[in-house]
DNA sequence: TAATATATGTACAGAACGGTCTATATTACT
DNA sequence: AGTAATATAGACCGTTCTGTACATATATTA
């Protein structure tokens, strides 16, 4: 029975709740319900809830980064109004228009190293390669930027992207992403890149 | 008995816990059992568990910004010098040299905000109120350094703070600290300080 | 010494936890 | 149509959770 979706769904459910309400708070009863999903159906599907934790954190890396990546794209700019824009795509997400208008409840990956403190646990791991493919990213924005040091600056966007994610996460500050913009574009400008705001108008003029 | 306080003792154990484990996951026992103390003592001093994290939430704050500030205090240079050390202080809590050599497992307030995403719930606005009062002091040493903005500086350094306590949590960097100090570096000069290496080797040299 | 807090161990309540088992229903394939 | 595989609901297991009850012990202070 239904091929196209039970465990899609028990999946987009865990890391709806996972993301809302953190990995230990939620319990498993909680998203069988929310997803109206037998509990053996989950037992087929996964070992423990360990491994669907794992599963949601995979789906929302997916999710996230194509999300991430495509909204950048569309801004159509330069390279380096592209690593500019990252940070309207963040306070997109900080507002809560994206992904459905859940909530922004702060990165699922910071908050999953949070509760899973240790380095070499699975949940820490997969949030520390998450972090690595965005960067890697950021690299690729940077290098073909022509920033003269494309990992430095490219490390440097990600710092403030962070940054500005908890920002907004704890101190509820609704210009984190923007502020964190202004200081990008001193930084990019630093690493011989040219992000005047002339260059940026004409671009959206042509 | 107890001229230790078994109340204090209770409180800092349940700090280091938190602290490692989160909150959910640390359950009473836990914390008791390593304490030593009796069941009943906590529910003589705290309602109820929820009370013991905001107990142990306020302890750190109060621990951390003592801490923070005073290790600052200790380098004894210029305002400008004292946000810019500020980053070596992290370095150092990153390491895990601080805190009696407890391993860095994050940012407890952040990790708090993490647990409890809910704006309005009591451990939320105590995790902003921390940042908060981070951010005032952060001010005081903009202000007197001679920012043009320094409500502006102040943000901009806090930001970079957060961005190098996750960037260390998450994807264990060990240069996260120092990586921020050079954007806040630059990020100063924008706003009109001196913080050329020349008047550090000076200072220093005095 | 007597009085007063405070801390103790243990047992227990009631709910929620992760995970298993079974018996039934539904599907896909031959 | 018949068979084999799989999804279903829901009872059930042992454990752990927060929080309470009670009777005892210890230490300060008057």
């Amino acid at each position: 029975m239904a091929r196209p979706s039970k465990k899609e769904h028990l999946v987009e459910t865990a890391v709806k709740l996972f993301g809302r309400d953190g990995f230990h708070a939620t319990g498993i009863d909680t998203i069988l319900k929310e997803a109206g999903v037998a509990r053996m159906t989950l037992y087929k599907h996964f070992r423990s809830k360990d491994e669907l934790i794992l599963a949601a954190l995979r789906r929302r890396d997916e999710q996230f980064r194509i999300w991430f990546k495509s909204t950048i794209e569309k801004s159509g700019g330069s390279p380096a109004e592209r690593l500019l824009a990252s940070f309207d795509v963040l306070g997109e997400w900080f507002s809560g228009r994206a992904f459905a208008g859940l909530p922004f409840t702060g990165c699922s990956f910071i908050n999953a190293t949070a509760e899973f403190s240790e380095a070499n646990h699975p949940v820490h791991q997969l949030a520390a390669e998450h972090k690595r493919l965005i960067l890697e990213y950021l690299r690729l924005l940077a290098s073909s930027a022509g920033a003269r040091d494309p990992d430095a600056l490219a490390w440097s966007i990600s710092l403030l992207h962070e940054g500005s994610i908890v920002t907004a996460q704890v101190s509820g500050d609704i210009h984190a992403a923007q502020g964190a913009k202004e200081i990008a574009r001193t930084v990019m400008i630093q690493h011989g890149i040219d992000v005047s705001v002339e260059s940026q108008v004409s671009a959206a003029a042509c």
